[in-house]
DNA sequence: TCTTACTTGAGAAGTATTATCAAAATCAGT
DNA sequence: ACTGATTTTGATAATACTTCTCAAGTAAGA
């Protein structure tokens, strides 16, 4: 069994939740996708493979998996909740083109230390963070100046 | 005439709009309303006070702000948009309780230039961003400890 | 196996915001 | 100030995303 399945089961138990077949193809399903998808789009995709698990599910384990650790949701401008895996993943933060939707990802540590400061400054316990930079990636760049 | 009042007019006759007093009332009302205030809260605020202006006005109008110029749009996890006013404001990021809803504001040039570097690193052109640290204001967790 | 409690799918409901439309208001040119 | 074109307004419908409701189905533990 993988961990991410491990996690999640001990989260059930811990709940008294139930096992079912509909969250383990939804994990499935969701370890398979890109990072940072959305309920609408992981459904279309369970849909297009055969599944008859509703968009209700979809979207209530996606929160089950937020409680249990395995994921986060994150908010990008379009009015859509993206999910992304957490669990063994350090924490990093995000470049997001305006153009063509694409996602960077990165971590920068002399960051996260100014922002422990800046938290510190305000007496501020601070639980979760996030930092976006908006903008056009490199690709979108060249595709303008031809 | 404020300064806020001439960017709007500036704005108003650049793109062939018209100055109307619902306009110059939302304005008055943006600029004396707590900073990061939701369409609705502007709205009740505003209604509270006798004013007959629709809600789909003040959505329009804190539209026009945004484009104009004079405010921002932002969102805190909860689903609602706030504005704040932008002109003659440095750029700032925010620390927000998720307790009592309090947000401080804070400035730091390092993190900027941080934030640039990691832009420049992954060529990206960075139009906008935003840093939000969640977590429990130093109120909030004194009231926790008794 | 039985009972209890949780989960499911479908669609209704909710929330925040934008679109529609007819009536009213503003602006530019006279 | 008058007029006509265009914009703006308020009320409400519509939309987009997500959660809720409920009856029927299913898993867990005694």
């Amino acid at each position: 069994m993988e961990k991410e399945e491990e996690l999640l089961k001990s989260h059930i138990t811990k709940h008294h939740l139930k096992a079912t077949k509909e969250r383990s193809a939804i994990l499935k399903a969701f370890l398979d996708s890109e990072r940072h998808v959305s309920a609408e789009a992981l459904y279309r995709q369970m849909k297009d493979e055969g599944s008859t698990i509703g968009l209700a599910t979809v979207y209530r384990t996606l929160n089950l998996f937020c409680s249990s650790g395995l994921a986060e949701q994150r908010r990008f401008g379009d009015g859509q909740a993206r999910y992304e895996l957490t669990y063994n993943v350090d924490h990093h933060d995000h470049l997001i083109c305006k153009e063509c939707d694409l996602i960077i990802e990165f971590e920068n540590d002399e960051i996260e230390a100014l922002q422990k400061k800046v938290a510190k400054e305000n007496n501020f316990k601070v639980s979760s963070h996030r930092l976006e930079l908006y903008g056009v990636c490199s690709e979108c760049l060249k595709e303008k100046s031809t």
